[in-house]
RNA sequence: GGCGACGUGGCCAAGUGGUAAGGCAUGGGUCUGCAAAACCCUGAUCACGGGUUCAAAUCCCGUCGUCGCCUCCA
């Protein structure tokens, strides 16, 4: 049993042996804080925290970096609009994409470097890329110099004569070849800037990648990944200029996660047809995003539609429906309770399986599911609590090498009030003396519960349907069965 | 125009040479006062046309379609 991991770079599947046994290092390009951020973006720290959680499980210590673009002209031009400082902009969204990594469970990355932190490093490099030759200056710009990179366009494999008679871009009379791109830029009057022996500006967007990942993990590193939109120009610029300088191959692996499609087109800021991440949470919970993002392969277009939205929720019930418990006065499997042990192996090989095959996330669900199908039969042939407990376990360790939390709902944490409103109604109706009023939600709903088996038992059919309707449209779920009803959150 | 990816049952989606995972939905059944859940059963020859092979969804060529990058972008 390998890993093996798909590197854009050699456009294969290749076998992961990192640089240093037993450890990982990976630098994630996070997003430019210009403004709030979507699912796209999301879908991008969620593939690669799934990536990391599964290196982690396979035993590997992953050093993880993940930066904030905290400084480029969309973030300026908003700071113009808003009349207040550009970190101000920034600081704003940093702290809300913060907010979020812990809202999508998120592990955190060991460091979150920002350029505006790490300008002396980006100076630095600046200067050398001069000195040796690989960048000039112009008119207070710099311009790395692609014709003296030999092997220029290989992550992204374009040719430079390609390129420029394709190209969309003006021409710069300041630069020496059209595809020359800037690693520095001058700073125009009013906006930020850093002095340097050229003259005033701040970092062009790829060499702050380059300057940070070398600061934090050295002239090389295990993964390098990000959205394939960053494949051209970002990445392939930041290979040009790392290894011009270190003459080291920059990343060993180059991966990148697919783009989400929304309406059959890339979800962008440009487009304007995103759904940002809190507009999803506010309706949705964060298992349901990662259940999306789970059920496709990483590097493939990720459909996303409202039907999509809902058929992961009801995946997510289905794994949710392997935590019920054991059917009242179950007997036990005695001698069948192996037959599920060896379920629980076979589950979790497949998972490693296919998580081995370059993170293929929908086959290591597709375990979990047949996983989840065995403890339902075991609980109908009768599986006692003890029996389930090792291959719930097992669920919730591998949905949990995924990302995913499973909570269950607290009822603690719902208001009790519409539920003894609703005890107390149901207990006049049938002729009772009504219940103390100062239940919990909990004991409200198990009263409740008792009070509709009274009404069912005396067939006034049409009153228990109304309790069981009315607890449906406060998000509980009442099941029958011949040892009695239990209840769930929806 | 250049480079690249993709096209699998109603929907989402694995599978890249030996006759197609999983989820959602549908229909039937068990259970049930009814319902829900769970469980059982149920359906695809893989865009189209050629070719290679004993054998192809899986390799090659062509066609059509979708998407990404080439400009800021996860």
């Amino acid at each position: 049993m390998s890993l093996k991991v798909y590197n854009t770079l050699s456009r294969q599947k290749e076998d992961f042996e990192p640089l240093q046994a037993g450890m990982v290092s990976m630098y994630v390009c996070g997003p430019t804080v210009y403004d709030k951020a979507h699912v796209g973006h999301a879908m991008s720290s969620l593939v690669f925290d799934t990536i990391r959680r599964y290196l982690e499980y396979r035993g590997y210590k992953v050093k993880h970096v993940m930066n904030y673009t905290d400084v480029d002209d969309k973030i300026i031009v908003r700071a113009l609009r808003e009349e207040v400082e550009f970190i101000e902009v920034a600081q704003r969204y940093i702290s809300e994409y913060g907010r979020h990594i812990d809202e999508l469970n998120i592990l955190h990355a060991d460091v979150y470097p920002r350029a505006t932190d790490e300008i002396g490093h980006i100076i630095e490099m600046v200067e050398d890329l001069i000195e040796k030759g690989y960048a000039y200056a112009a008119e207070g710009d710099v311009y790395f110099r692609v014709e003296k990179d030999d092997d220029y366009g290989k992550l992204s494999r374009r040719k430079l004569e390609d390129m420029q008679s394709g190209a969309r871009i003006d021409v710069d009379e300041r630069k020496e070849n059209p595809m020359d791109f800037a690693v520095w830029k001058a700073a125009k009057e009013g906006e930020p800037a850093w002095g340097t022996p050229w003259g005033k500006g701040r970092p062009g967007w790829h060499i702050e990648c380059s300057a940070m990942s070398l600061a934090h993990l050295g002239e090389q590193m295990d993964i390098h990944g990000g959205g394939n939109d960053l494949v051209f120009p970002h990445h392939e610029n930041e290979i040009a200029q790392t290894e011009s300088l270190t003459d080291k191959p920059f990343a060993k692996y180059w991966m990148h996660n697919g783009m989400l499609q929304l309406s059959g087109e890339k979800m962008s800021k440009s487009l304007g047809n995103l759904i940002t991440i809190d507009d999803f949470l506010a309706d949705h919970n964060a298992d349901a995003l990662r259940m999306i993002i789970l059920n496709s392969q990483y590097r493939g277009p990720l459909t996303f539609n409202n039907e999509v939205i809902e058929q992961a929720e009801r995946a997510l019930e289905r794994i949710h429906s392997a935590f019920r418990p054991a059917n009242a006065g179950a007997a036990g499997l005695g001698d069948k309770a192996g037959e599920l042990q060896e379920q629980v192996e076979a589950a979790k090989n497949s998972f490693v399986t296919a998580m081995d095959d370059d993170f293929n996330t929908p086959g290591a669900l597709a375990s979990i599911f047949d996983l989840v199908r065995n403890i339902n039969q075991a609980r109908d042939n009768g599986a006692n609590e003890e029996e389930m407990a090792a291959a719930q376990g097992a669920i919730r360790e591998l949905a949990g090498v995924l990302g995913l939390r499973l909570a269950a709902k607290d009822a603690a944490d719902v208001d009790a009030k519409p539920f003894i409103d609703l005890l107390s109604q149901s207990e006049k109706e049938l002729g009772k003396s009504e219940t103390a009023a100062d239940l919990s939600t909990a004991e409200a709903i198990d009263t409740l519960l008792v009070v509709r088996q009274e009404l069912r038992a005396a067939k006034m059919w049409e009153q228990s349907d109304k309790v069981r309707d009315e607890l449906a449209e406060l998000g509980v779920v009442i099941e029958d069965s011949k040892d009695g009803a239990t209840w769930r959150w929806k």
